[in-house]
DNA sequence: ATTTTAGTACGAAATAATTCGTACAACATT
DNA sequence: AATGTTGTACGAATTATTTCGTACTAAAAT
């Protein structure tokens, strides 16, 4: 139940990878950011020597090659940073934050469907109506 | 067309009150922050001025006392935002965002309604012409 | 005319984030 | 055993961001 703090850009970036593929090396890592992004192997080596020391992720020592993986879950880590980042752009209306993707994205028929469903669930949920 | 950076959260913050209260004073300025949090004057006046030097804000300073505002749209830089935010985050689809947001957040059923009413208009959109 | 007040300009420290070079260690190959 | 290969550790430079102190300037008050 530690707080760990939110993730940068570039260790989220990380993470990413992490949570895609399970434990992995920093070689592992490294080439698969590197068909993204120039970047060296050392650099990926620090971050996740720092994230280790933040305890964004752990990591196997049993082995020669370290194998490391995330220590935090990719949705409770995406849920704190949406809520950081609606706080500040939207000052806390994530119904705003709704409002300015759907107008702007080109969602297809079958998310824009999906996304029909949830609300109905939510509606169902909440006939005594709430605030934000 | 000038492509300006995106503001960092210090400027968003400021930008936040030109955008509600128009153009300010650094004073003005500075006493709306100062409500939210501790911040010395010549931090914002700073800020103001670096702002100015990156094309985020105009001033006139016909007066002695100069007086600041945004010079980008909100609208159009909360898009930029959020674009960003969605493709760090969220690996470009946004439809994941949204679908975590109403997932989290308790919207009224007001909300719910007015966001229904927009999907509904882009399914309408979405069967009789493609937008590219 | 002096002094006080209210403003701007500017330098620079503090912090945070990102990047990578160099050194060292373990294992593999000859 | 010597050499090469493939790892990790660590220090440190670089860049971006945030913050504020000190100096200066114009206007207002005495």
């Amino acid at each position: 139940m530690e707080n760990l703090p939110n993730p940068t850009e570039a260790e989220l970036e990380i993470l990413q990878t992490l949570w895609q593929t399970g434990p992995c090396s920093v070689k592992q890592v490294h080439g698969f950011l590197q068909e993204k992004r120039e970047v060296g192997y050392t650099t990926i080596l620090k971050q996740l020597q720092i994230m280790l020391e933040k305890g964004l992720v752990h990591r196997d020592e049993s082995a020669r090659i370290h194998l490391y993986q995330a220590s935090i879950s990719e949705r409770n880590t995406k849920e704190k940073l949406v809520q950081k980042f609606v706080i500040n752009t939207f000052q806390g209306s994530s119904h705003q934050l709704v409002m300015q993707v759907l107008g702007n994205s080109v969602a297809s028929a079958s998310e824009l469907a999906e996304i029909k469903k949830l609300i109905s669930k939510l509606e169902d949920k909440d006939t005594s109506s709430e605030i934000i």
